[in-house]
RNA sequence: UGGGGCGUGGCCAAGUGGUUAAGGCACGGGGUUUUGAUCUCCGCAUCCCAGGUUCGAAUCCUGGCGCCCCAGCCA
């Protein structure tokens, strides 16, 4: 187990019930499951149950987290997003041992506990269309009404369900339901379904089944099978409570875990709904699944995001029943100080502009001398190489500055990071107006970036010799929809709010020559700017590409 | 107007009859600083409303109000 998921994590009122169940002596081991269906990619929200789950199965003694695929529905699930899902639970920094289950590992067992509700007579095969069920239901203010199979006879039951099973059936001609009470208030209660034929291969049994179970009664047994103590789910599974209750009520199962449901993650300013992910990618909103704008553990991993600081936000943000919209800060906070920690700086001018320092000689070079991390010696000293000609930031210089304006205008005197004071002259403009070259003289005696006597320069800025440095793409992120609750989108589209600028290229940056020989997994902050790294699918090493993970904290700009 | 949940500061979230109502994020302000970063210090709520019980209530009771979920042969 990766070293840093062992800090427990804060209790909740999961926990508290966890607690008093061991307390009691309910139980002696612990067991959870994350059970996602592979038929998407998984996101933040399922990281939030990811590290519930597992993070339960680290903090108690013996307690084990298996991770279990829960693929009822061969329509929707395919082996590359269980491939997925595997990498990004691993990737999070968790281990499921020999604990991977798949739902239709138990198929067969699943089978026969049905036939054994047949046979108690609390179940029965229903030939009414699917129109019709769903008028028999009623709906949330009137009760249904008994299908007129309702009454078949054991025999026959288990004849016909024997025959959905070997395939005689077309699809949607017959569905075995649980006979509960057609009249139940929870509407869930009115006979739901337990399985249905679908004609159809599946990603692990291939082509040997014809039927496939419902959730409600796969869900509920499969978690009795693998002696799970607490089934932990999301609040929408509240009503599905008494049922998954009812059915290990009616079957002798190894035993009957409890199921507790928590509030689903909502972050702002992006959508979480797999339907609405899916349509982002399949629709090409997005470039895909990994996209470094979206939510997904693929998109954040492709980012840079680090895995320490996701499961650090989702131990700050707790988990209740409470519906909630966390806002992106936090996580974003959780981020700066992970990188904050372990990225080494370097510099790198992302809207290049010239600098040339007039009084400095013209063939000159001299290798300085870089920190690569303040607040840590033991990341050492780099040589950053200086020259007459410097690219700096286009921002960094402003005709007509205010006072408050710590960096170039004409006249005033401006630290170059580990180099020196600079006092800019003058600078050159194009027919248009637009500033071209920035020009300056430097004081020879403040090499390294300070003075003998002590005169006090306010700013310090970054920037990179034109001659050494490399040439990279840089792509700055932004929120993804410009408003806080897009899936809340009462008029039109939750797609009218995607936001044009989610996404900024920009090509022609002027990076430090070190940066060329990080590493694809190496997390990197360009002073002053924000956290970076290489975007794992497109850089290449004659042809660098930077994402940035995300920015510094930024308080001039605020109040600019 | 059936059933199930939830309501503590801008956003999360502790709190389980006696606490100055934790903490984090955000926000505002001070200090340090060769990143307007980091670090650091300070400030920032009477708990949806109304009654009631109690010496004492965010915590108990009653009645309101608000928000979310459920009518897939999806999970």
């Amino acid at each position: 187990m990766n070293e840093s998921t062992q800090d427990p994590s804060p209790s909740n009122f999961i926990r508290h019930i966890i607690d008093a169940d061991i307390a009691s002596a309910k139980h002696q081991q612990i067991v959870t499951r994350f059970p996602p269906e592979p038929n998407g990619y998984l996101h933040i929200g399922h990281a939030k149950s990811i590290c519930l789950n597992f993070g339960i199965a680290q903090d108690y003694p013996n307690a084990v987290c298996h991770l279990r695929f829960d693929d009822t529905n061969p329509g929707k699930e395919k082996t590359e997003y269980i491939d997925a899902i595997k990498q990004d639970v691993q990737w999070l920094g968790f281990d499921w041992g020999d604990k991977l289950h798949h739902t239709s590992d138990y198929f067969e067992q699943l089978y026969q506990y049905a036939i054994a509700l047949v046979k108690q007579d609390k179940a029965y095969v229903d030939s009414l269309s699917a129109d019709d069920i769903r008028l028999y239901r009623g709906n949330l203010t009137e009760p249904g009404k008994d299908s007129p199979f309702r009454n078949r006879s054991v025999e026959e039951n288990l004849d016909l369900l024997e025959k959905m099973k070997t395939g005689e059936f077309a699809e949607g001609e017959h569905l075995l339901r649980a006979k509960i009470d057609m009249a139940a208030p929870n509407i869930n209660l009115r006979d739901p379904a337990i399985y249905r034929i679908k004609h159809m291969a599946h990603p692990m049994t291939g082509d040997s089944w014809h039927i496939y179970p419902m959730y409600d009664f796969a869900h509920c047994v499969s978690d009795a099978i693998e002696g799970i103590t607490h089934s932990l789910c999301t609040l929408e599974f509240e009503d599905h409570r008494p049922l998954y209750d009812w059915f290990l009520d009616q079957l002798q199962t190894p035993a009957h875990p409890q199921q507790i449901e928590f509030s689903r993650l909502n972050l702002d300013y992006t959508v979480m709904s797999k339907r609405k992910l899916h349509e982002l990618v399949e629709g090409a909103y997005v470039s895909g699944w990994n996209d470094p704008r979206l939510p997904t553990l693929s998109g954040m991993r492709r980012r840079g995001y680090t895995p320490a600081a996701i499961r650090d936000f989702c131990s700050r943000i707790g988990v209740t029943k409470k519906d909630n919209i966390v806002e992106m800060s936090v996580l974003e906070n959780s981020l700066r100080e992970d990188l904050n920690v372990i990225a080494p700086r370097a510099l790198a001018v992302l809207d290049p502009i010239k600098l040339i320092i007039d009084n400095y000689p013209d063939e000159q070079e001299e290798m300085l001398s870089g920190i690569n991390h303040p607040n840590d010696q033991a990341m050492g000293l780099r040589d950053v190489p200086f020259a007459k000609e410097l690219y700096i930031e286009r921002d960094d210089y402003m005709e007509d500055a205010p006072k408050k304006f710590f960096r170039f205008t004409e006249g005033r005197e401006v630290r170059l990071r580990f180099a020196y004071y600079v006092t800019c002259t003058h600078v050159v403009k194009d027919t248009n107006g637009n500033v071209t070259e920035v020009h300056g003289t430097y004081d020879p005696d403040t090499r390294g970036g300070k003075s003998e006597d002590g005169r006090k320069v306010k700013g310090t800025i970054h920037w990179v010799s034109a001659k050494h440095a490399v040439t990279a793409e840089v792509r700055l992120y932004d929120r993804l929809f410009t408003i806080a609750d897009p899936a809340a989108a009462k008029e039109g589209d939750y797609k009218d709010s995607l936001n044009p600028d989610s996404v900024v290229t920009l090509k022609n940056c002027q990076l430090e020559a070190s940066l060329a020989q990080t590493s694809l997994e190496q997390r990197v902050q360009f002073e002053r700017q924000g956290y970076f790294c290489q975007d794992s699918v497109d850089s290449k090493p004659n042809a660098l590409v930077f994402n940035r993970i995300v920015s510094l904290r930024d308080s001039w700009a605020k109040k600019g």
